[in-house]
DNA sequence: GCGATCAGCT
DNA sequence: CACAGCTGATCGC
């Protein structure tokens, strides 16, 4: 793994979905709620160990499992076997008991009863189908009394299912662990409880560990029941590392499996892989005891959680910079490296009032804090999960803080100058953070400050003797406007709609009002800054409404040195944000974007309908912008070009005063026609957001009327030997139109629609669209279907609702049908049952590598900036080189508009 | 209870 | 696994 470039660290905003889930189980490690988690945990445990059949599974994978809810209670009914058949997707239990109890249960489930006992007894199997899909390593038969254990073999997800069997079960307790609405344990989300003992480890230490948990498991000594997940900040993989154990010390309480762990982490010597300060390090969970030492030097990207007995609270340390860059109130914890923030002597008035305040759910707040045991500080916790502090007493009389608004370190990112700062040891809060190869750690104080003040406020109300005193320490008025320190001041920014008013002429009224406000506005320099943009009213105007905190808006969504974002609706307000750009109606790109949005939001005419219609977005938030006339917003001139992608989905040219052009192109597919747009031609493109959906060479996918036409083909060829057949086509909510539309015209029918389908082509400004379209299933040959009931099972169930149809053609376009080898010459369906046709066409909607390719080295922008693909830096660098590649040939052989052999063979 | 969000699945 | 969207669980109000 290469070092990070600065560019690296622009992309390191952990916009992906893994990237979140990781920052979430993350941020329960470090959340206070952990402890009370454990003990309940430790509960549930000793509970199910009393279960006759102990059943560990992922949740999903036995959320189909029906369980035996036929069998009464009180009915004889006895598992005397169970059989794991998961590659079949199937678990068998054996069971004997009532022969009529069974023969029920049975029936319910296709199986019969196969031996016979007595006259009142016998035995069978039932196998309950299960959606798993991994292999089973091996799989043994239970017999009575035994027990056994299966695991699943190591897979990419981890998978592991043990299963055993001590005793004869009831047959009225199956459900206990088959239904997943009765266990909450195994309920499809992920409960805290199951990300209790989730760390981050890089590859080193994931080695470390391995091998210390396997030497401390020879010893013999107690093994932790849960399996450890691994997750390594570098890679992203997990793994399951079972039988972790360490010393029980006699003590009455087991120990947790996060003092296991720590106990692994002596003497680590990790690899500096970052040039960050990680020298040496030295951790040693024993000196974390009952006299509330800190923990000296904790390395870098190291999350660990440190259970105090004594004060019954967590500690969490935590140095990971990779993990922090999540949100801001996670930054707080991770930035201190030596857990949270410490504030001088009662910096909140805590010591007063919280006393009796705390503790309460699972999930809300816990603070520990007596005033007795305290002598002097305060240590608080603002946990990653956004939604517990934790505060607990701290008696380290010789701690020295700076103070809380010291900007140097950050504003809340105090220094601990504990009382090793004598052998030099110390200090580690301070001078990791300057030095930090993350910029983003540097967050502003204000930031900081108004998280955890809006955090008590929700939590306490404003007026709240929390509130008022945090209020007071961080200068905030409880009216919310910014108070802080100049050099972090934003002005206010006033959401104002219809900064355009949809006017065709190309100078507005609107750059007038946009003129207004441009003088109060501070918008981004750099691009990669946006933590720091982030002030301190915003932050908490947008924390205010909603206590869950927002995703930080990544910096490909913002048009550089200008007020607009560009479909970036998942992140609340957007300081500095005043025109909210809407590519197309997808809801990747608009999510987040509810009727309660009151921002301008500019998109084109059918998006606009759209997002009217059917969010209920009200209109005077709408702008819809005419196609190919360059509009002024915001300063900006901005041009909407046809996308190639759904109907309504638009690129925009975006028209800086500097002279600068940024050209967006949404989700698009390039076509040689676009480079004929007038307002591409001859014009120097300094960055493209580019939608690099297919940006590798296996996606060569055929052309768009290649595939019509090969569509049109098939129909009328199953027509003619099918003189009754129904051609069912799959859809998106907006997308793959022309494919059905070509269908229905070659076979002069109607297209049949859902109501919700019928909904959205209404906003559509097609007038074939409209002629073709009916809500009556009986009228036309052409049945349009959303694209996830074009599974067996669905197809069949719309075939007997429509039986006048004798078989079925169904079509699936998706680009992701492309296998490489498949041709649409030989193009065979993907299954063909019960009179049920289903074929996958390539039929895609974003561009083709090629395609890409071509646009590339028509455009020749300066810079290129992905917008799909991009979390990954593998990913990312691979598409670099692929950009840069395609510029040197375009330049080799320029002539710009020369089309090389190979791109004239693209389409072959 | 409802809307928003999220995980899982396709 | 990518996309886009559905479903159901959970969270916050």
């Amino acid at each position: 793994m290469g070092k990070e470039t600065d560019e690296d660290e622009i992309w390191n905003y952990k916009s992906s979905t893994k990237g979140r889930a990781q920052a979430n189980k993350q941020s329960n490690v470090s959340g206070s709620s952990t402890h009370m988690n454990m003990r309940r945990k430790s509960r549930k445990q000793d509970e199910a160990q009393k279960n006759i059949i102990n059943l560990q599974a992922d949740a999903e994978q036995l959320k189909t499992v029906q369980p035996a809810d036929s069998i009464q209670k009180n009915e004889v009914a006895e598992v005397i076997d169970v059989d794991l058949e998961i590659e079949n997707d199937l678990v068998a239990l054996k069971v004997s008991g009532n022969r009529k109890t069974l023969n029920k249960e049975m029936n319910r489930c296709n199986n019969s009863v196969q031996s016979k006992n007595s006259d009142n007894f016998s035995s069978g199997s039932i196998i309950y189908k299960t959606n798993l899909k991994s292999k089973v390593s091996k799989s043994k038969k239970l017999s009575n009394n035994k027990t056994i254990t299966t695991k699943l073999s190591p897979s990419k997800s981890s998978r592991k299912v043990s299963l055993s069997c001590k005793k004869p079960l009831e047959c009225s307790n199956i459900d206990k662990y088959f239904s997943p609405t009765k266990d909450k344990g195994k309920t499809k989300r992920k409960s805290s409880e199951s990300v209790d003992n989730i760390f981050d480890f890089t590859d080193d230490e994931l080695m470390f560990v391995q091998e210390n948990v396997s030497s401390i498991s020879e010893t013999g000594e107690k093994v932790s029941e849960k399996p450890l997940k691994i997750i390594s900040s570098q890679n992203h993989y997990s793994t399951n590392l079972l039988d972790c154990s360490v010393k029980s010390d006699n003590s009455t309480e087991k120990p947790t499996v996060q003092e296991n762990m720590l106990s692994c982490f002596k003497n680590i010597d990790r690899v500096d892989r970052d040039n960050a300060i990680s020298p040496k390090k030295d951790v040693d969970v024993n000196s974390c005891g009952h006299d509330n030492e800190i923990i000296e030097e904790m390395p870098d990207n190291l999350a660990v959680s440190v259970k105090d007995d004594q004060n019954l609270a967590m500690r969490n340390y935590d140095s990971s910079l990779d993990n922090c860059l999540e949100s801001v109130s996670y930054q707080v914890c991770c930035d201190t490296s030596a857990g949270g923030f410490l504030a001088d002597e009662d910096a909140f008035g805590l010591h007063s009032s919280i006393e009796d305040d705390i503790c309460r759910d699972n999930n809300e707040l816990h603070m520990s804090s007596s005033s007795s045991d305290c002598t002097g500080f305060t240590h608080c916790i603002l946990s990653s999960d956004h939604d517990s502090i934790l505060v607990t007493a701290d008696s380290l009389p010789s701690i020295k803080t700076s103070s809380l608004l010291d900007n140097n370190s950050g504003g809340l990112l105090t220094t601990a100058n504990n009382k090793h700062d004598d052998n030099g040891k110390s200090s580690c809060v301070q001078n990791n953070i300057p030095t930090s190869p993350n910029k983003h750690s540097l967050l502003t104080a204000a930031n900081k400050q108004t998280s955890i003040f809006s955090f008590f406020k929700a939590k306490f109300g404003s007026g709240s003797k929390v509130s008022q005193s945090l209020s007071n320490k961080f200068n905030i008025n409880s009216n919310s406007s910014c108070t802080s320190t100049s050099s972090h001041e934003v002005p206010k920014v006033t959401a104002r709609p219809n900064l355009y008013r949809g006017q065709t002429t190309s100078a507005t009224a609107a750059s007038s009002s946009y003129a207004a406000l441009k003088s109060q506005k501070q918008w981004l320099q750099k691009s990669s800054s946006t933590v720091d943009n982030q002030t301190d009213v915003e932050t908490e105007k947008l924390q205010q409404g909603n206590a869950r905190v927002k995703k930080q808006c990544p910096f490909y969504k913002k048009i550089p040195n200008t007020s607009i974002t560009v479909d970036a609706f998942s992140y609340g307000v957007i300081p500095g944000c005043e025109v909210y750009v809407l590519t197309h109606f997808h809801c990747d790109h608009y999510g987040g974007l509810t009727k309660r949005f009151a921002q301008p939001i500019f998109c084109s005419q059918a998006t606009g309908n759209l997002v009217e219609q059917r969010l209920g977005v009200n209109n005077k938030w709408i702008n819809r912008l005419p196609m190919w006339k360059p509009c002024q917003v915001a300063g900006v001139t901005l041009t909407l070009m046809e996308a190639n992608h759904c109907p309504g989905a638009v690129m925009i040219l975006f028209e800086l005063k500097d002279g600068r052009k940024h050209l967006h192109t949404g989700d698009f597919r390039a076509c040689p026609d676009m480079e004929e747009y007038p307002m591409l031609k001859e014009v120097t493109t300094s960055d493209l957001y580019l939608d690099t959906t297919y940006c590798n060479p296996s996606y060569t996918f055929p052309t768009q009327s290649e595939v019509i036409n090969c569509a049109v083909s098939l129909a009328l060829a199953y027509v003619a030997e099918n003189p009754h057949a129904l051609i069912v086509c799959g859809t998106y909510t907006i997308g793959k139109e022309k494919i059905f539309t070509a269908i229905a015209r070659a076979l002069n029918s109607k297209i049949c629609v859902t109501r919700d389908k019928k909904k959205v082509l209404d906003c559509l400004d097609d007038k074939e669209l409209q002629s073709k379209v009916t809500l009556d299933w009986s009228k036309g040959q052409v049945h349009v279907l959303p694209m996830g009931k074009l599974t067996q099972k669905a197809l069949f169930e719309h075939h007997a609702c429509h039986p006048q149809f004798k078989t079925v053609l169904a079509i699936e376009p998706t680009g992701w049908t492309y296998s490489g080898k498949t041709s649409l010459e030989n193009i065979s369906p993907k299954w063909s049952k019960n009179g049920v046709t289903l074929y996958g066409l390539p039929y895609s909607e974003h561009s083709s590598y090629l395609e890409l390719k071509r646009f590339i080295q028509f455009l020749r922008p300066k810079k290129i900036i992905p917008t799909v693909n991009n979390g990954k830096p593998e990913i990312r660098k691979t598409m670099e080189d692929t950009f840069a590649q395609w510029m040197r040939e375009s330049r080799d052989s320029r002539k710009p508009s020369s089309v090389s052999a190979q791109q004239r063979n693209m389409h072959t």
